[in-house]
DNA sequence: ACATATTATGGCCTATAGATCATACTGCTA
DNA sequence: TAGCAGTATGATCTATAGGCCATAATATGT
């Protein structure tokens, strides 16, 4: 998984995707993250902001991390809602 | 640039570092983001916690973008904050 | 179609982020 | 060493995130 996020959408389309990938459903996900599974749909749906811990509690126990890098030749594919 | 963030602090760093890299004076930064200078300062320390919309508008303003992968391999030199 | 699992929504409440102002601290450098 | 640019800190205020409960809406399987 590599996924370029440029704003709040990206990330949460990045944590559904790391979930679905890892086949845990969001009470699950909340149970070993610490983060109700309410909060999480709405972080997944880009309903509202979301706090940096609140994110990285997600992706540790997701087993992802953050990279940050210069804005790239990114291809646009690596985008998930361009549409 | 490509920095590592598995919390908060290690994002915190990737922008002054950022901002360093660009020759940027947190008043600047401040300018072209839309964020206050008193705020970044409490970013850049680790003060508190950070909303996401927050982040991506210093990230933006600083022309870096986040990318959400598996834990890598990651070598411990990506990282800044270890000691 | 029904039962059940999963996800979404909405309200209440408390904690806290960030705007804003004021001011203090920390280098520089003239 | 005085002055200034840059950064940090601290307070007040408003908005909102997320914990938490209840429940609604959607899947999914049988």
């Amino acid at each position: 998984m590599k996924t370029l996020a440029r704003n709040p959408k990206n990330i949460g389309q990045a944590i559904r995707n790391g979930r679905r990938a890892r086949k845990l459903t969001q009470k699950q996900l909340a149970e070993c993250s610490g983060v109700w599974q309410e909060t999480i749909s709405k972080i997944e749906n880009g309903v509202g902001d979301t706090k940096l811990e609140t994110v990285f509690s997600l992706l540790a126990a997701l087993d992802l991390e953050i990279q940050i890098q210069d804005r790239s030749k990114g291809s646009v594919a690596d985008f998930e809602d361009i549409f």
